[in-house]
DNA sequence: CGAATAGTGTCTCTCAGACACTATTAT
DNA sequence: ATAATAGTGTCTGAGAGACACTATTCG
């Protein structure tokens, strides 16, 4: 297969080729507050994890792998971003980067900086516009539809959904309008929250997962 | 520069590399219809132009490069859509290809035989779902806003600006209700069209073409 | 009871869409 | 005048947002 020549006579491995790697940014809700995990650097600076890709092995396979490091998580789907392709980004010599994110709970990371992602400024590479456009994706795909990341468990009640929402995007409606724009793309369980004060809040379940692929 | 070692004290170039392509679906309106620029392969499928990435190319420049034998086109500023990196999708080997749209003018594409979308399938490699892909972003421009990729001339009447929406999208909406959402977004000239029956129609400009990176 | 939270009725404003009317040209 | 196209007034319905009211629990 790798002496498969193509229609100039040329050996694929005639060409010159990249170095490719992925850089993730992982998104996580903790505290109330939409953050980013990064790796500390020599030197002081930050960076989003990241790894060359490997032989034989798909964009997602290497950002699983550059991640299962990191923290123990398991069943990601990361979503891919934007290639950076700038000659000069990496001074080590050409390589392409694959921005990818993914979005995990915060109880999977472990042993890993977390920072609020307006604070994460200042990161090595162009880390800081994948952190953007992670970021910006992520309200997007937040402002369509109830948690489509399934951040929350199975059951949740339209308080704890909000607050997610708010996390996320801190432009999230108030509460009646909030409600009325999920409580459609949502299904009822019929339990009750319990153990609360006030009103018992219903419990609700997501319709469906989104699936990984954009 | 390639003999910098890395933090395992790898050269960058002990990792294996993929042979990096993109490939390019270059979109234009003719005959009031979004069409598709295709290249006959042997076998009497078709795919679309696209290349292997030369030695310190940007995947820009190489969408350029690739295109610029089929039709004398400059000025263009591809598009990213996605990177396919499925293993076996391509039988010389290991290829990853970054996916790229172009928005040229019908009269750009000289020798090149020219589909519309619609029919536009059975493609060579994962070409149907770049054209897919490359579709669904364009009506989503061209949504947002008046001929956002300047295929107009400089100045044009909101007549000649809706037929160009509706080639690319049948759920444009229609006459009223197009002016209303499109005025606000455009800038008078004062002049009027000439030569033509009815009440002279005014002509609008563009207020700013949009830029490339997304 | 009061405090706290859940849930809803309803008003307003905006905007898209539809329809029909007026305006201005050529023939 | 008639045909043809440009441009606008206005009604409707849907939906977002704001406000305030009702509902149900705990202590």
């Amino acid at each position: 297969m790798t002496d498969y020549k193509d229609s100039s006579g040329k050996r694929l491995t005639d060409y010159p080729r990249p170095s490719v790697a992925v850089d993730t940014a992982v998104l996580t809700v903790s505290d109330g507050q939409l953050c980013v995990a990064l790796i500390e650097t020599g030197g002081g600076r930050h960076r989003l994890p990241g790894t060359f890709l490997h032989e034989a092995e798909t964009l997602a396979d290497a950002v699983r792998r550059s991640l299962k490091d990191k923290a123990g998580i398991r069943g990601l789907a990361p979503t891919q971003l934007h290639v950076f392709d700038a000659l000069d980004r990496d001074d080590r010599g050409w390589v392409l980067s694959v921005a990818h994110s993914v979005v995990v709970r915060a109880a999977s990371l472990v042993g890993v900086s977390v920072r609020p992602v307006d604070d994460a400024t200042g990161l090595a590479y162009d880390h800081d516009e994948i952190v953007r456009l992670a970021v910006a994706r992520l309200r997007d795909d937040y402002r369509a539809g109830p948690d489509p990341f399934g951040l929350l468990g199975e059951h949740f009640t339209l308080n704890e959904l909000q607050r997610l929402h708010e996390a996320i995007d801190s432009k999230t409606p108030r509460r009646d309008t909030f409600r009325r724009s999920m409580v459609s793309k949502l299904e009822e369980t019929g339990a009750l929250q319990i153990g609360t004060v006030g009103k018992p809040a219903r419990l609700f379940r997501r319709i469906a997962l989104r699936d990984s692929l954009r």
